[in-house]
DNA sequence: GCGACAG
DNA sequence: ATCTTGTCGC
């Protein structure tokens, strides 16, 4: 058995979730993480059309090993021109379980230890995963934001929550993602005639210039170039 | 109640 | 996410 518990019950509440907040504690139970998601959400800010001219781009992925319970948070950070400038890894033993709605609290501290070792202050952060389209609408990208302050996108390879039409079939094409009667998100068309990625405003972002961002960093594949050489660096070693 | 469910 | 044989399709 693990040494977390995700039945069990917090003991004292309001104190203990404002220093969740800063994750002192982290968070151990399911009530525990989305009591904080909840109070974390009103702090997203979604009107902000996000920066111009972005100089340095990071891509944040988490790797897992087989047969240990570590992860390796990876970002890599690239130029204008898709040259990488800077990379950092954070290998540790998860904090939390993967629960479908409380990703975050799995990968988010190592990806907090790996932004530390970077030299090179990126502009903006995509993340692999959702950030608007969410059930609470909070998930890895809007968190990383709140906590960074950084301008933040979500980018992930399937779909989890709301529907969308299928986008036509050429690179740019996009259907818009509803839940609950709200846009959430796009199933944008990164390349001709392959399946799209589910792109969301994480923070500080609008979702037009969220979408614009991941086809400029997205030349050659169906994923943005910051992930891909995130998730390469997260496997090695 | 049952299945589905970002990585 | 990761393991992993076979299978289907271009």
């Amino acid at each position: 058995m693990s040494w977390w518990d995700i039945r069990s019950r917090p003991d004292d509440e309001d104190d203990r979730l404002a220093r969740m907040e800063i994750g002192e504690p982290w968070p151990r139970t399911a009530a525990e993480a989305e009591a904080v998601q909840e109070r974390l959400r009103s702090l997203v800010e979604l009107t902000e059309t996000g920066p111009v001219g972005v100089k340095f781009t990071a891509g944040l992925d988490v790797g897992y090993a087989p047969d240990s319970d570590e992860v390796t948070g990876a970002i890599v950070v690239l130029d204008s021109a898709l040259r990488i400038v800077d990379q950092a890894i954070s290998r540790e033993k998860a904090k939390f379980p993967y629960i479908p709605g409380l990703f975050a609290f799995r990968e988010l501290p190592s990806l907090l230890a790996a932004l530390d070792r970077l030299t090179v202050a990126p502009d903006l952060l995509i993340c692999d995963g959702y950030g608007l389209a969410h059930p609470r609408r909070f998930g890895l990208a809007c968190h990383l934001g709140v906590l960074t302050g950084l301008p933040t996108i979500g980018v992930a390879k399937t779909a989890f929550v709301g529907s969308h039409e299928e986008p036509d079939a050429g690179r740019g094409s996009w259907a818009p993602i509803i839940l609950d009667h709200e846009v959430v998100g796009r199933a944008l068309r990164t390349r001709d005639n392959v399946k799209p990625v589910f792109v969301s405003q994480g923070h500080r972002v609008s979702l037009d210039n969220a979408c614009a961002h991941v086809l400029r960093t997205t030349p050659s594949f169906r994923l943005p170039e910051p992930i891909r050489l995130a998730d390469r660096l997260s496997r090695s070693d």
